[in-house]
DNA sequence: ATATAGGTACACTTAACAGTTTACCTGCAT
DNA sequence: ATGCAGGTAAACTGTTAAGTGTACCTATAT
């Protein structure tokens, strides 16, 4: 009755996205749950029937966002396209998300509150490891033959420290975004810096 | 008249001490004046009379560390040493710092603020910028012919997301800490990969 | 028709905490 | 001796916010 809709199943997710909005604007201590309950267009009482706390809502919100952005980040071999062609358009790919406003604000607010506080986060820690997409692309690189590497681990978090170190760090720390073009000749380099080390 | 001495200079002192562990135990929002006095050794009065605000307060505390923090990660270029030592050298450096339990509760705390509050913080972010010293090592490697790198600063800026990416960021994010081996391995393999890309 | 599940509105309780006020103490310099 | 700079203790004010209680509304399923 309230607005359109609202088939109840849906007023769940109009909390989380409420929500959303406030613990990133906010953070965990500094978000209040009235301004929630506002944003979700949902009573406090509400609110407190889905989620019986605020640490329970955030931390459901948390795994949820982080499933999201991992999911995103993962990456997988192409076998017969160009190995160096292959490592630039996942770099861009890779910055293009990094970079992108969804993914930076929710990344800030988990950030902020593993700082705060590991315990709440630890769990999800293990989700995490996006990385491991990468270690299989080089894996699977080497076995083809176009790359020689020996530890593909390696290699794949070296490839996402130089990226990361350059497009994603800076930017969540509060550097201005730099543009497009920059941004590619980063990459350019990054690449170059793989492939003089592990080009067959 | 309350411990030993307290010749009241080092009451700000005091206080200054009390207020950095209460902010890295609990962030700035979860802080208690109340318990920062009590941890000081002083009456809430006098924090009151030295300084005006827990804001003041806490941001008086931060460009602190962080200078302390700035001025140990500095770098300096050593003619006639072999670049190679000289780059693991280094490396070992900043991985000791960047993992010790110091720095490391310093930088929690600083980044948790920073990403709840970039306002708070913008002053500090040009104070920052250690990758000058760095860039300039690379410069003088270059000129010495002991390197050939067109870009110091992007060379700079490679190494320390390499060591970052593995000797800071996982930490800072909840990782235990790897044993020393390891450590020296991972920083053996960025030198190899600054020397592959910028060798003489 | 009516009970029930899901919802609203809103006052309420409890607690924490920034910052202030007040009254008082103490050692040193004049 | 006395006045003041620097300190203490503790009660107080005002605000904000988590979570609860209560009374009421409204569909749909029986």
């Amino acid at each position: 009755m309230n607005e359109i809709v609202e088939n109840s199943v849906d007023k769940r997710e109009a909390i989380l996205q409420g929500a959303f909005e406030e613990f990133c604007e906010n953070g965990f201590l500094a978000a209040s749950m009235d301004r929630i309950s506002k944003r979700a267009g949902a009573s406090k009482r509400t609110v407190y029937r889905y989620f019986e706390s605020k640490e329970v809502l955030f931390q459901t919100l948390m795994l949820r966002q982080w499933r999201v952005i991992a999911d995103n980040l993962k990456v997988s071999y192409q076998p017969g396209m160009d190995i160096r062609e292959q490592l630039i358009e996942m770099g861009r790919a890779q910055a293009r998300l990094y970079t992108s406003p969804e993914v930076m604000t929710a990344n800030k607010m988990l950030m902020g509150e593993i700082l705060r506080d590991p315990e709440l986060v630890r769990e999800i820690q293990n989700e995490v490891d996006y990385t491991a997409s990468f270690e299989q692309l080089f894996k699977e690189a080497a076995a083809d033959g176009v790359l020689t590497i020996a530890n593909p681990r390696q290699a794949a978090e070296e490839f996402i420290s130089l990226l990361k170190g350059k497009a994603f760090w800076p930017f969540m720390l509060g550097a201005p975004l730099v543009k497009p073009d920059e941004m590619d000749a980063m990459i350019d380099q990054s690449v170059d810096m793989m492939m003089n080390q592990y080009g067959a």
